[in-house]
DNA sequence: CAATCATTCGCATTCGAATGCAATAATTTC
DNA sequence: GAAATTATTGCATTCGAATGCGAATGATTG
């Protein structure tokens, strides 16, 4: 706690790293004992571990996770890959894994994918890190899912599944929460709908909208007009002034494919056409972000369990971590219907 | 590119990694070749780096960075600690930090702060993995800033600061952003303020509190209260119905810390109290975060430049790792004024 | 063509902790 | 108290890439 620089540390040269050999030297002991006593659960007398961690102490030693990784092949480190969306809800998916795996002793080495086409180059990247495992918040290619592969690398994909190739994954179900949506919208009365989709690349967005279409379809609803958005603000915007356009009038429901575009909608209706949400125009989203649940919006929504899919994605990494040659797996979870006052009832 | 499984990979067993020595076998040379193969800069002849480069090739061989980091001293990583607050703009940092310092060839480290009090057991984390450097954006005592000076990791502090002690860090100028506010609300003839701020161990909060507070003062302005929140939608609200409360009618206008409290300090004004924004009550926000800007809220606020601002932190760290005795500056960024709709003019 | 100088290459060592194995010390058992 | 057993400890090696130094090769010059 307290050696203040020069004291009694003579041993102690500034830009020279404590290392076990310095503790080991100080409390006279060899450099495996001083490893040892660093090691839960291995064989070492009580005398020894008080002194080797008394010199430890006094050297402020630590020990050195990237010698360590060297020898025991295992980083504890994990690689986080998110595309640069404009989706708000990323970043909280973000934290919430940090803290899953920073409660199990791993840390997340954060990769950020600027353009699309620099996959290829943050694959390699990844792989030369040593990370045990990668939760994939992005688009992979099945070639580099078997790049992955032959590496050996645990990857977990976060909400996106590929259809034609077994992986592991940790889903939300786009589909069945868009069906409720649809559903309570139907009963409540609407028979035109807009749907504001995603971006096309996205197979998040597919699923949403797909699932919607085809409860419509179930439900023998012929009015629907599908117009593409990107997830942010300013597309749900114009896409309901696109719906209009293409209508000749406005849909009784808009089903967008996230919370934010929904939002967008929902000014575009009020401060740009002067129609009442949910009055006059019902407005439903995806995901469940903070902002949804504001006053000006209180949108009805299916919220993702967030808590639970990252949960799920850090077991799923860390159990394959363990036993590499764990089937795939997928695991979808059911969203939360959160009944706002952006849809009549 | 394209080597399956099986092929000509004889030498390729399951679960053995790929080292240079493996490459270097193959092109029939020595391991400190293909070393220098994929050093930029090094000695290496034309013929010698293309037989490797094929090696390698063949072999999908890539360096092995932990194996390097330790040699090198140099991780190449770089930790960014944030704390779990319930500020929306954050997230936006930390992926701004991911792409500026990737783009520099340096990984992020993420570590995320459940518990104030976790940041003794975190700091002694973040040099077991031996970053290079150190972004923080959680508060450390006195005592611990010493340790990782004593430690030798360049630290820089992201919009915190600390009064007495030398820290390289960057900023926003909070105080002058909170006076142009004041400005702007007083040349709307304005007379009585609320004032929202944010919590309290937060320098962030105290400084934009501090600084509208002096402005008021100067301006020889007495109608002012402040009420305390934490950041966060619902103190926002609970801000202006504690205001109200107080004063026993509203201020002409409400300050906010930061713009999702003054999002919900909107709120509660149209919604609880039924009260025109800006008619009847004018609202600033600061931060400028995505929200601020949509139509429902139209804040006027104070931009951060977080592009900049995170490339000087960058850059700050990065001429550390390079110059480690560089003395500790401080960089101060001005904000943007953002004339929204949320405050009369 | 020999002598000089500049490149390029390989050898051997290093970074710091973990670990199998053998040696030693501490316990237990009879 | 000796023998057998078990618990500790140290030695030596390993992980994979980087690098100083000297050897070998090639280029240059007179």
């Amino acid at each position: 706690m307290s050696e203040r620089s020069g004291a009694t540390s003579l041993e102690w040269r500034a830009g020279h790293r404590v290392t076990s050999y310095d503790v080991a030297r100080r409390a006279g002991v060899s450099q495996s004992a001083v490893s040892r006593c660093f090691k839960p659960g291995a064989s070492v007398s009580k005398k020894m571990r008080a002194r080797v961690m008394k010199a430890a102490e006094d050297l402020s030693y630590q020990p050195n996770a990237i010698a360590r990784s060297l020898i025991t092949r295992r980083s504890n480190m994990v690689a986080v890959v998110i595309s640069q969306q404009t989706n708000l809800y990323y970043p909280e998916v973000l934290v919430q894994l940090s803290q899953r795996f920073s409660e199990r002793g791993v840390r997340v080495l954060l990769f950020t994918l600027e353009r699309e086409s620099d996959i290829d180059v943050l694959l390699d990247q990844v792989f030369q890190y040593q990370v045990d495992g990668v939760v994939e918040a992005a688009r992979l290619s099945g070639e580099q899912i078997d790049l992955m592969d032959r590496r050996g690398i645990p990857l977990v994909f976060y909400n996106r599944t590929l259809k034609d190739r077994p992986v592991n994954a940790v889903c939300c179900d786009q589909a069945e929460g868009e069906r409720w949506l649809v559903n309570r919208l139907v009963e409540a009365g609407h028979e035109s709908f807009g749907l504001i989709s995603g971006p096309e690349d996205s197979s998040v967005s597919m699923e949403r909208t797909q699932g919607a279409l085809e409860r419509l379809h179930e439900l023998d609803i012929k009015s629907v007009t599908v117009v593409p958005g990107d997830y942010s603000y300013d597309s749900g915007v114009s896409g309901l002034l696109e719906l209009k356009n293409k209508l000749g009038k406005l849909p009784d429901a808009v089903v967008c494919a996230n919370d934010v575009m929904a939002i967008g909608c929902m000014d575009a209706a009020r401060y740009r056409l002067g129609v009442k949400v949910p009055d006059d125009l019902s407005v439903v989203g995806f995901d469940g972000v903070g902002p949804a649940q504001w006053q000006s919006y209180d949108l009805t929504t299916v919220r993702q369990p967030v808590r639970r899919m990252t949960e799920a994605a850090v077991a799923m990494i860390l159990e394959r971590v363990e036993q590499p040659d764990l089937p795939p797996e997928k695991r979808t979870f059911s969203g939360i219907l959160v009944e706002g006052g952006s849809a009549r009832i």
